[in-house]
DNA sequence: TTGCATTGCGTACGTTTGTACGTATACCAT
DNA sequence: ATGGTATACGTACAAACGTACGCAATGCAA
């Protein structure tokens, strides 16, 4: 199996617009991100291009303008990302992330009920490990569930 | 003020090793490293030597051995680290990232108890941010600027 | 004392990353 | 038709990265 290259930084930043925005030409997404930061549109251009070259998207001409399309999902990328990073600065463990996250002061009094919720549901997750009796509550959270 | 270098991946590694068992040999942090990834001895030593040179660490020389000591704590590194991440991948917010790491499955039953107290404390430093009132729970979090 | 192992230190080198230029071409408004 | 504008596409290039070699010096065991 090959080990799928990792994202860079910038790469990451152009994949996720184009996962947000959907199937997009070179100007969609550089408009995207040049409001955040400043950036040429050919490096956007060559970021979608190392993008496409390392699997991560697919495009094909429509007319004579590029459209570029997300390949992976941003699940994936992300947990991999997020993986790394928590093996390399907290050996494998994401409850530090977590709690440093959460003690960062950057999640919003609104977002505290989410949070809870979510605890609520990986709290009965974890105790009602029987399998058959799917919940309805929101998103069905599979852990290790083979998916696609 | 200089923007300091941010570390690589890599060199994020050794840093939570020096972290970890405090001032050390290249030898120690070698050992620590390559009981979890293959690496050589040599690329520990060039790692400690651009982490002094980007200014986070700091060495002497004990002897003939060169001691490499952690100029920078681990809460700055892993802030800055980690928000450069939540900016790429999220647009600035941590909140998908903190549900990403509690729906992935990586918190055990144990740590659940612990991450409810913490979200409390939140609860509760949120409300009640009328200063004075000095909570005896770990750590002043001093907000950081209101971005956007 | 003679090696052998260990470490410091300088140096190297192929890749990847970040950033962009230049040119040919296709499109649009005049 | 003509010129300005946008885009594709090939190419570039310095810096950072990951990884390590080689030599000199020092310490240790036989």
């Amino acid at each position: 199996m090959k080990k799928s290259q990792a994202l860079s930084k910038g790469e990451l930043e152009i994949a996720r617009a184009l996962w947000d925005i959907g199937p997009a030409t070179v100007r969609q997404i550089y408009d995207q991100t040049s409001a955040t930061r400043d950036i040429d549109f050919a490096t956007v251009q060559t970021y979608l291009r190392r993008l496409e070259s390392k699997g991560y998207a697919s495009s094909k001409l429509a007319g004579r303008l590029r459209i570029y399309s997300a390949k992976t999902k941003p699940q994936a990328v992300i947990r991999d990302t997020v993986a790394d990073l928590v093996q390399r600065l907290f050996g494998g463990s994401a409850m530090p992330l977590v709690r440093h996250l959460i003690e960062d002061g950057d999640i919003s009094r609104h977002e505290i009920a989410e949070l809870r919720k979510l605890i609520d549901d990986l709290e009965s997750s974890k105790t009602d490990d029987v399998p058959g009796a799917a919940k309805v509550s929101g998103g069905a959270k599979s852990p290790k569930e083979p998916k696609s």
